[in-house]
DNA sequence: CGTACTGCTAGGCAACTGCCCAGCATTGCT
DNA sequence: AGCAATGCTGGGCAGTTGCCTAGCAGTACG
């Protein structure tokens, strides 16, 4: 009754801060990535990391907790490089180059696919969402502000919401192997944005 | 070597157009829209239609050949309902309802997960893209050239594209929970919409 | 010294997976 | 009647999965 404390309900379980938990994480969201989420199983990632797979539900009690640990680790992550680059920006051009990153985009897809029917997960990424909205809400808005052009555009909120679209496809598709159009698309992007702004970036 | 001929590679396989192997499509369909691609095993698909597990293979040489009969099937269906609707779209905004019908975005999201792994869907997908995309494109043309605006408007695939992004955003976030922004988002395409063509219809 | 805690592991259970084979009964052709 | 094709099934193999239990060795601390 003494080692083994478990307090009833919970099994033993590894420290948060851990490295090899740390290394768990890394493997788990490169094979997600690479292979998509029915690929993460605790024996894949653990030989990935080049440790046993009982380590897996050490660190974490189940498999969902895992992909919960992986999504909120990149998230956070996401969340803060991304506020330190909207901060910075100044124009609608520099807005447009963080949105259009297919770095992002690829991670939250496979997470959305995920989270297409476990709920924990799903609520966690609509929760990250609404922060990441309301962050480039303020810059937006920010910056339209700062060019004029109250009537003849669109509010903030739209324009978030156009651009994360046009950032969707381009990226979705481009995965799939089709881009026709891109080409235009981003040239007629631009194009509006010298239009609002001609001071460029 | 007479009653399993099997060619030398190939085994027996039931026929294209046995209506068992329509009931097994039906199950798979289902299964994939309600728990997601991973949860679509021979088992669960037969147990679903009420059939008995081996059927499956009977029908699909492997559970690739069942995902890709799936898509298939409900693809060549959808290409075939939107051409008829978009044929007889007169004006902007008939397409834009047609674009934003969730209907299809969902089935087409959860099979772009898949897809994001599989060459042989990943390919199918794309053939049938670019079709559909093909179809859009003469529609909102057509549309466009109806009601004028050349210069003050974007080209033609930019909006296809445009809608399409829009369309995604909306859907899948509705499906995530966040709601954000949607409404102003409408009613801000459908008052653009109406400038460009104040007609409505 | 002993006690408590930590990181880690050997081993295993029950459930599930894709896929195959041999064989049944029925239908239709000759 | 004879034969072949068809729809279907009982049974099974080999592999993978999530998760658990019991225990080992090392360290910190009284």
């Amino acid at each position: 009754m003494a080692s083994t404390i478990k307090t009833a309900s919970t099994r033993r379980l590894g420290a948060p801060d851990s490295r090899t938990r740390g290394l768990l994480l890394d493997a788990a969201e490169q094979l997600m990535l690479e292979e998509g989420y029915a690929a993460v199983s605790s024996r894949r990632v653990a030989s990935r990391a080049g440790l046993k797979p009982q380590l897996v539900h050490y660190y974490f009690r189940t498999m969902d907790d895992l992909f919960l640990a992986v999504y909120r680790r990149s998230a956070e992550h996401n969340l803060e490089r991304y506020a330190a680059a909207l901060a910075s920006a100044r124009s609608l051009q520099e807005l447009w180059k963080l949105v259009i990153d297919p770095g992002g985009t690829a991670f939250v897809m496979e997470f959305v696919a995920l989270a297409n029917h476990r709920k924990a997960i799903r609520t966690e990424i609509a929760r990250h969402a609404e922060r990441f909205r309301q962050m480039q809400l303020d810059a937006v808005a920010r910056v339209l502000h700062g060019c004029g052009s109250p009537a003849n555009s669109c509010p903030p909120v739209v324009a978030v919401l156009l651009m994360t679209g046009l950032s969707q496809v381009l990226v979705l598709e481009k995965a799939l192997g089709i881009t026709s159009g891109h080409d235009e698309t981003l040239a007629f992007v631009e194009r509006c944005l010298r239009d609002l702004n001609p001071s460029g970036a």
